[in-house]
DNA sequence: CGGTCACTCGAACAACGATCCGGTGGAGGG
DNA sequence: CCCTCCACCGGATCGTTGTTCGAGTGACCG
């Protein structure tokens, strides 16, 4: 009787819930990365059992699909009256967003239906459409931009933020020794220019928004 | 000593190498997808023991990196005049392979330092310096044309390859379901127009690479 | 008071990556 | 011819993972 652990209030906070079970995934994502996430972790971390979390959610991946539609919550819906600004405002912010929360760019080849993405993809197919675009534009452009903001987060998080210092050395070490073998990758690779990320990302994303610009007529 | 396993000719093939294991483990891979791929599978297909693989091999992840590196073989290095067919070309082929190993999808977010792969990105810069590029210019395409064949690899994979025939009915479901709360996305978005990606491609291709002339001379 | 229902969790299972350590056979020197 | 060495092999095993089973527990409703 008095050792029975009496319902709620020696359980960290409010009732268990899924929505409390992806904010707990989210932060354990962000503060120890992909592969360190676990069930029983995640569990711990919320002061519970960790076959108590089926109970909410279906298998891991769930957790995973919904942790990675939780973070676009992070990224507003623009109301720019210029077309071209509210997509450069949209992709900018896509792009912070997934290299705030570096694990995510492990996550981007499954299905991405959760509704922050679906909210916010329909905005950028109304702001196209909005601007005049029409097919096969559109879809090239609704695709282009999508696959491209998608690659550079993948290709950055990889580089900067998931690698840690040794690996970074070691690859560094291993361009040097072949640099007669990779004359131009190593006089102007990505190694040796690791800032500019930023700066390069808005100039493609330029190219790509004069591309479509051309097509509205 | 008649029941003593006599040693090469019983096991499948040729004595067991690191080249071996590779080719086996794409073949794998190609047949099974990223998730079935196991040091015990693997070993299984190669008639040997599981944990003899660690002698030629040190980690799995090793044997991934190795595979994602060997698929890029496959991938000529164009020996164009003309550095907008030949990057053209390099691009085409780079988004083909990806396709055709599909489970490659998966793994491109993790640092890609293989031969081939650093041998197809020099040939990149080189082209690019070729034709005139000159920095902030030839980072920024170098980067933007990787990330956009990664990108657009990488999400049709995700919805035409790996997800199985329920996973795209469900999502088709999905959106039906929710066509006043997305309707642009509805109305044009990439499951309802699942044809036309090479199309869509090569016309984002396209702008970047306008982009990229336009800023010679 | 009795029963239903949402919810919790310890124990257990199968599968995984990886390591330990005892083999085994062929090459090469005495 | 024999002995030694060493590259190579693999059974047993460890710790961890995702997930299931079934037995609980308490709040609420009639």
């Amino acid at each position: 009787m008095w050792l029975r652990t009496s319902s709620r209030e020696d359980r960290g906070g409010p009732p268990l819930s899924r929505q409390r079970i992806v904010e707990e995934a989210v932060a354990l994502l962000d503060e120890e990365g992909a592969d360190r996430l676990t069930m029983r972790r995640l569990a711990e971390r919320l002061g519970t059992g960790s076959t108590t979390l089926y109970w909410h959610v279906k298998t891991k991946d769930d957790v995973l699909d919904l942790a990675l539609d939780a973070i676009f919550a992070a990224v507003p819906i623009p109301e720019d009256q210029n077309w071209r600004a509210g997509v450069t405002r949209l992709i900018g912010d896509w792009r912070a967003t997934l290299l705030r929360h570096p694990w995510s760019a492990a996550l981007l080849g499954r299905p991405m239906l959760g509704p922050n993405v679906l909210a916010r993809s329909d905005f950028l197919y109304a702001a196209l459409i909005g601007a005049g675009v029409v097919e096969p534009h559109l879809t090239a452009a609704a695709f282009g931009l999508s696959n491209y903001v998608v690659g550079s987060a993948l290709m950055q998080a990889t580089w900067l933020l998931n690698a840690d210092a040794e690996t970074r050395d070691a690859a560094r070490d291993h361009m040097d020794h072949q640099r007669d073998r990779y004359p131009a990758l190593a006089a102007h690779g990505p190694l040796t220019a690791t800032d500019g990320w930023d700066e390069s990302f808005e100039r493609g994303l330029g190219w790509l928004l004069d591309g479509v610009e051309a097509t509205i007529g």
